[in-house]
DNA sequence: ATAACTGCAAACTATTTGCGTTGTC
DNA sequence: GACAACGCAAATAGTTTGCAGTTAT
């Protein structure tokens, strides 16, 4: 069910083609690291991870980029209760379970969801679209 | 279906006494303008607002007076796309709608949802309970 | 060639904390 | 009267921005 890396990389490749967009390696490595990463990485965190293979790369254009890459609607940013922004490639959809002990962030599907249909009274108060659900509890390492 | 504001005070009075916090002005109207207010207002916000009637309030008792109202569980944060944190005292369950131009958060309700079990997989996860939905999109202004 | 992108340093915004004083219980 | 909570000021964390040099197209 998962895109593979390889298809997330063309899709990658593409979108900023089409948007103009240079490909540099700066970009190319932070999406590839994002795009392999199973938690949810911060910024800083991502960054730390790149450090090793790219020694020149600076916090600054990690943040950029992840802003730009969410404007390009290829990643999005999950809210959580920390003031610490997570980021994620954006995969088939999916809702999020946050642990609120260690703040960990678990991916889940809920079918059930996505096909339900919003209540009418929002139909007035504007077009709505995209919905997430997020769920708040202790995750199984945390109750132990 | 809304409480009064009388219940809501009440409430905040026996939670306070029940918990060994101390009543002080500055809680009860940063409690009461909060709970009167229909917007989701941030620290600052409701800061400034407070300002008119407390003139020697200051926005650091603010922040440390929602962090512990957020403790008690008598007020939640809400999660936004933005870097603030928004508050709102708890009510009646509801879900949210985030207008992505403006920001402005909207409640609604949606017992679909809240009477909808979460998928059997989030067993294994954890203990997870508390649900809400966040649906991004334009609001109706905002679309005029 | 040239406009976009990067890295650096400095700025900024939201929020938190230490400390001496004040006010509630 | 004791101790929790306040107001002040200063610190911090996360993120953003201006600028000059670098690089992809």
């Amino acid at each position: 069910m998962e895109l593979t890396l390889k298809n997330q990389l063309k899709r990658f490749e593409d979108a900023c083609r089409s948007q103009g967009l240079r490909l540099t390696p700066q970009r190319l490595e932070i999406f590839k690291k994002l795009a392999q990463a199973t938690d949810h990485p911060t910024a800083e965190k991502l960054y730390h991870r790149l450090m090793e293979r790219m020694p020149t790369l600076s916090l600054d254009t990690v943040y950029r980029t992840l802003g730009t890459f969410a404007e390009m609607g290829l990643i999005s940013k999950i809210e959580t209760i920390e003031s610490q922004a997570h980021f994620e490639v954006l995969d088939v959809q999916h809702h999020h379970l946050i642990c609120e002990q260690c703040k960990k962030i678990i991916d889940f599907e809920w079918k059930q969801v996505d096909d339900a249909t919003l209540p009418d009274e929002i139909q007035s108060l504007g077009r709505f679209e995209r919905k997430t659900v997020v769920v708040y509890g202790t995750c199984q390492e945390c109750l132990e």
